[in-house]
RNA sequence: GGAGAGGUGCUCGAGUGGUUGAAGAGGCACGCCUGGAAAGCGUGUAUACCCCUAAAGGGUAUCACGGGUUCGAAUCCCGUCCUCUCCGCCA
């Protein structure tokens, strides 16, 4: 969330950069404004009583040591009405400070100036267009016709054990799996990210710590008895790492990633936008974090976003990186880019990565806090980055590499499948 | 799941109602010493919010978390969470 020092002493323009997001904000940070105020004034008179409080009790106290007990009695007698003034006051503050927090959480992040203005989808910019075109054999087969005649996934046998959305992998449809996971990580480790394999599972504070509750509640499956929530995402589980820690600026960028099986409910989703693995509610992906000075993030968004086009490049994918407009922006980030690879059957561009740098407005929750040159304590810029989830590219992969002889696994792959061909 | 023990600062560890934000030790940082280092000596070493502010200074809160008792709580009581030991179960 935003930070209440910059919603109070920014907050013209908080307004005017939450516009860009579509977002009226006037009413809300006016109220946070007033709030802070009250529980600023009402720090004054509570700690005032308390200080008062505290001195009275040492008197007391040191009454009592002389053995001067009348006089100590009747010092008491004085502490009832600041008591009472005293729960009132510290009420007052709890309550002012818990409405900030609450609004606070419904407003999104403000985005940088980089971000384009525009309502929706149709306004992202295309940054840059990669790869080329491949020619595939007459009347293209879409992903889930060719799963199928090569007998790679089982989108019923998974309805039949879990429901729709959680396909069963067979064969080199499985093996693919592994071999781009393991791509992945190698080529994360190779750019210098640190593996990491946290829970699959979280508890409520770290869905909090991200951003995923309260707001996107109902996207998580929530295991009920625990009270835990299966992470949508690896950026929840390694992100929140760094939560309620103070890092020394040298340890900085710290860069991470992660292979996790990621679980979306996705509600309320049908129709031919999620056929076959265009929309899954179990799909597989490696993500990268960086945890960042406010100076280098963005240069480490940079380094990010030419990392996972290195991706893209060396599975041979034809691909377009669009700057996501304030419209289309997620509530936390600043600026996002996606890397969309294009699959040829389905004549449309598949979203296959989202880069993002939060600045502070995860760190804010997190108490994601470093130490720098001059020992003062910052809040830190989280990032993040799929690197990459697989369905989407399984499926481009498979439609875009079609020949009449069977699919062929692009080089950069086959030392990880162990095989050139699928046929 | 059952029984017991326990959760104190960067770490270890003392502390069972009254200058304890917290002894002591270690670690770390800086200074002195040294040709350089070690040893030694000295100093410093939490976070948040608020007041005041040029700087300095000051106040409040925090000893897992939340609540209660009390003039006063790290210390007593209740609840929650977590860790450890034993038993049970188990990939």
């Amino acid at each position: 969330m935003l930070t209440i020092k910059y919603v109070t002493e920014h907050t013209e323009e908080a307004i005017a950069r939450l516009a860009k997001k579509h977002f009226d904000g006037r009413e809300l940070l006016g109220r946070v404004v007033e709030l802070n105020n009250l529980r600023k004034s009402t720090q004054v008179e509570l700690d005032t009583a308390s200080a008062e409080m505290n001195r009275l009790s040492k008197e007391i106290g040191l009454l009592f040591k002389e053995g001067k007990k009348a006089e100590a009695d009747a010092a008491k007698a004085k502490t009832g009405e600041l008591k009472d003034k005293i729960k009132v006051l510290n009420d007052q503050m709890t309550s002012a400070e818990q409405q900030i927090t609450e609004i606070l959480l419904q407003v999104p992040n403000v985005p940088c100036d980089a971000v384009p203005e525009g309502a929706g989808a149709q306004d992202n910019v295309v940054e840059k267009m990669g790869g080329s075109m491949t020619d595939l054999p007459e009347n293209p087969l879409p992903h889930w016709e060719l799963a199928k005649k090569y007998d790679l996934i089982d989108f019923d046998l998974g309805v039949k054990i879990t429901g729709a959305g959680f396909p069963v992998y067979k064969g080199k449809g499985a093996q693919l799996q592994r071999a781009l996971i393991n791509f992945f990580l190698d080529e994360a480790r190779a750019a210098g990210y640190l593996e990491v394999m946290p829970p699959t599972v979280v508890n409520a504070a770290s869905g909090y710590g991200t951003g995923q509750l309260p707001d996107k509640e109902g996207q998580m499956y929530h295991c009920e008895v625990d009270d835990l929530y299966l992470i949508p995402t690896a950026e929840v589980p390694v992100t929140n790492i760094y939560r309620d820690v103070i890092l020394e600026e040298k340890s900085l960028p710290i860069k991470n990633c992660a292979y996790t099986q990621c679980f979306r409910r996705e509600a309320g989703s049908y129709g031919k936008d999620v056929r076959g693995l265009n929309r899954l509610h179990e799909f597989s992906k490696v993500e990268i974090v960086r945890i960042d000075t406010p100076e280098h993030s963005y240069e480490s968004l940079k380094e990010m976003l030419a990392h996972v086009e290195s991706l893209v490049q060396k599975l041979e994918l034809p691909y377009r990186i669009l700057r996501l407009c304030g419209g289309d922006m997620s509530f936390t980030s600043a600026i996002c880019f996606d890397f969309e690879v294009y699959s040829e059957a389905q004549k449309r561009w598949l979203e296959v990565s989202s880069v993002s740098n939060f600045e502070s407005y995860q760190a804010n929750r997190l108490k994601c806090r470093y130490r720098n040159a001059d020992k003062k304590i910052q809040l830190c810029h989280t990032l993040n980055g799929s690197a990459l989830a697989l369905p989407r590219i399984v499926a481009a992969l498979l439609e875009n590499n079609q020949t009449d002889k069977g699919i062929r696994i692009p080089a950069a792959l086959v030392p990880y499948t162990k095989f050139e061909w699928i046929d």
